[in-house]
DNA sequence: CGGCACTTTCAGTATTTTCTGAAACAACTG
DNA sequence: CAGTTGTTTCAGAAAATACTGAAAGTGCCG
């Protein structure tokens, strides 16, 4: 074990050297918990890592700093942080007197499953619906009133409006989570909170 | 329902051939879309067309069939079914003098999507929060109430309680969403329809 | 038993996804 | 401007994931 707590050179990687280990510990732990959480979210490791990070110390890092920290390439860095700037995860900041771009974690939870949903429905849903509403209309349109009456279209097209129309129901339940206001959600919990 | 038009020929893929052609290819379609959905949703590619063809088909199909129909080997298919069995979306089927296992899929949408639900919350929520709560231990627990006092870390136990909060409560609502009565998401949707 | 008829398993292979590193690019600074 | 510092891009490498096919397993039936 090393002598005391690392104390750094003037330049570079600093102020993490600073921090209780403890507290440096925690955090690496977020940061993979939260790593490992953005796979199954679909969520690119490397970019959940960073977001994480950033979230948990809460003080603008720069791309350096992050490489640094989490041991990845620059490459990787700079493309997850354009991702995760574009979703308006993280925003961008600048120290004077250093040209470096600094990141910022948005810190609101609300706001960041807001975010994410609205990523989700847009990549994940949307497409599915948009999808499955042209293969129905190959076997519903009015045009084709015809072939409804060849066997098994019908049945075929119920579970195929089933199927939809729940879809639809999520989405808009997607919709409204996502909406500025945002009260969607709050106000659900709050009433299943009492119907249950 | 009697369902059907379907001549039994002694060997396998037989029933299929008779489908109008615009059907078929609808069914097509519609794993083809479920099955890119199950990509973004975290379910294997094969094992997600394996559950749309068998709900749009809506007729238990035995392994061979399915085989055929989707061009995939043996093993995928015979791991796919287990764990679509395991999950309880696809129900095993016997016919008469007929040694081979045939599978049929749960019809209703809102049971399908229950289930799906079930299973990501298992594999994707409880154990995040799980590992969420000893990271947060690791900086907060009564016993080490010496360390709060450290720099930081406090803040930091503010946004890990946050998070955690915030979690727990979509935790509880997929909770109730999967529970038995199933009441859960259909009262928040007709709730919510009212309030926006 | 012994031969089928069918199902499951798993090591190896293929495919898809993500990351690296270096070069191109852009933007300040003196 | 020319040098420096910092950022982005992208082809190839690496890793993660899913699939294949053949062999092993299971259980029925005479």
């Amino acid at each position: 074990m090393p002598s005391t707590t690392k104390h750094r050179s003037r330049s570079g990687h600093v102020q993490a050297a600073r921090l209780p280990r403890v507290l440096r510990e925690a955090q690496n732990r977020f940061v993979s918990i939260w790593g490992g959480m953005g796979g199954s979210w679909g969520i690119p490791r490397t970019m959940a890592e960073i977001h994480a990070l950033l979230y948990i110390v809460n003080e603008p890092l720069n791309t350096d700093q992050i490489m640094a920290r989490l041991s990845i390439s620059r490459g990787s860095a700079s493309t997850s942080l354009k991702a995760l700037h574009d979703w308006g995860l993280v925003s961008r900041a600048h120290k004077r007197g250093d040209r470096k771009e600094y990141f910022r974690a948005e810190q609101d939870v609300w706001q960041i499953f807001r975010i994410i949903t609205r990523e989700r429905k847009r990549r994940e849903i949307d497409p599915i619906l948009m999808a499955l509403h042209e293969c129905r209309d190959a076997t519903g349109s009015r045009a084709g009133a015809a072939m409804r009456h060849k066997p098994g279209i019908e049945a075929h097209n119920d579970r195929l409006d089933q199927m939809i129309e729940f879809i639809e129901m999520i989405d808009s339940l997607a919709e409204q989570f996502v909406s500025p206001a945002g009260k969607g959600l709050r106000l659900a919990v709050g009433l299943l909170g009492k119907a249950v």
